[in-house]
DNA sequence: TATATATTTAGACAAATGTCTAAATAATAA
DNA sequence: TTATTATTTAGACATTTGTCTAAATATATA
């Protein structure tokens, strides 16, 4: 849960988790969408594979990145308790 | 939305969170379930408010708190739009 | 008024975080 | 093999964060 809030605590990573929902990326790919060096983009994207959020899959010398949205039903049910009552 | 990220970013924060849900605290109630200097809590109830996840009501020469589940909102309508597609 | 209780503010400090550049690793192409 | 492209790792550095103690503020009580 922990790391789960901590990689959604950060305006570039969340925005990484929208562009992955419309299609899977390179990481290039992502990092052209930031005004930040492809090795911070790379921290960023291990943060968010440490959380679970996205996962990744080498092919050939790229590497593309996937939203894993089952993850996110984890929060969903915590905040929907703090709802009930 | 940052506010709000940043706010549930900490497992104490959380914690209190889930203990407003079961009833309204005073600062004081709230700091006795943690091992936690008074001021260090009244810290992260500020951030709590600041986030609008919660709201607070001086009684005398106690504040109480309460939780407010209308910003949950925000999160959720967040999350959920990443799960569709 | 003087004292006690509840809470916040101020300031310090160590640890965590986001960013960068330079270098390393891995795969492709010449 | 050598050079090029894609990505990650390593290490540095400034900023942010969570915590503390001491002091300030506000209310209630004797």
């Amino acid at each position: 849960m922990n790391t789960i809030f901590k990689a959604l605590n950060d305006e570039t990573r969340r925005e990484i988790l929208e562009l992955l929902r419309k299609s899977d990326l390179t990481a290039g790919e992502i990092a052209e969408h930031f005004n930040i060096s492809k090795p911070s983009i790379s921290h960023h994207l291990d943060l968010l594979k440490q959380a679970d959020l996205v996962t990744s899959e080498k092919k050939g010398q790229f590497v593309v990145y996937s939203l894993n949205t089952t993850i996110v039903d984890d929060i969903l049910k915590w905040l929907l308790t703090l709802k009930k009552q």
